[in-house]
DNA sequence: TTCGCGCTTGACGCTTACGTAAACGTAAAG
DNA sequence: CTTTACGTTTACGTAAGCGTCAAGCGCGAA
């Protein structure tokens, strides 16, 4: 091994492409959007344990079809400062909203589990009725 | 009322938009990548029962995030003609695919969702600390 | 006939989310 | 010293998904 010792915490840029399969070039263009902020030792990037669990957040916030805007205001509320009431009442606010689109999602999600199912079904029915002996109506 | 007769089996253009909150734009786009294919009256669109379906997939495609290309696939999956058992066999495929993909993102949700109420469960507490009489640590 | 309304077809523009070189640094290994 | 591995920035390219004119057609009302 060849950076045994304290790689239990921090993680090269290559090691978190590797674990969460993107590009070097996806992760550098989070950083450019200011989703990511690792250190710099020298001039390469170092990426620690907030990092990488930010990363899994915009990662999962892309296949449920944020965009990277909206993804930046959905992680940066998990990170939040306490902060002053203002701030509060505005990050409740958009826990409602993402709720509310979340949920709208699920439903999309079950109804068109529930076609699909349909679909197969129709499918399976056409397969054993062509495998079948065929009898002419 | 300016066609009340007909008007519970076709739809125009600008009908299906007020109806799915889109624009005529969008509507013709899908029409361009052959998602849609409305009957002409001249040279307007008509739009029969099974369009309207569709668009409403579309957008329920979209929703969930997945791109036009992918959508096309799908909703193509719904009417498909019965068909040879390739054909079938190659649906059947497909459906698993889609029913993977989308079980993954109902599980994205469901951990998003609890991620969300921790941190409305967070952010109510830090409100109502403030609000009550402060004591210092 | 002329008006306006709704619809039509281009065609160019724009943003998002990266891909894809090009060209260079640095550090360990052979 | 040279190779190899791994990293860097800069910058142009592109596919998707429309927005936004521009210019024109057809049709019923005035």
């Amino acid at each position: 091994m060849h950076n045994s010792q304290v790689s239990a915490e921090t993680w090269s840029i290559a090691e978190l492409a590797t674990e969460y399969d993107v590009t070097l070039r996806t992760i550098r263009f989070y950083e450019d959007r200011g989703l990511l902020t690792p250190e710099r030792r020298g001039t390469a990037r170092v990426y620690h344990p907030r990092d990488k669990v930010r990363l899994g957040l915009i990662l999962r916030g892309k296949r449920l079809g944020f965009s990277l805007d909206e993804i930046a205001k959905i992680v940066d509320m998990y990170d939040a400062e306490p902060g002053e009431e203002g701030q509060l009442v505005y990050l409740l606010d958009q826990i409602t909203h993402r709720r509310a689109e979340l949920e709208q999602r699920r439903r999309d999600i079950e109804e068109t589990l529930a076609d699909l199912s349909e679909v197969e079904a129709r499918c399976r029915a056409d397969l054993s009725a062509l495998r079948s002996p065929l009898r002419k109506p």
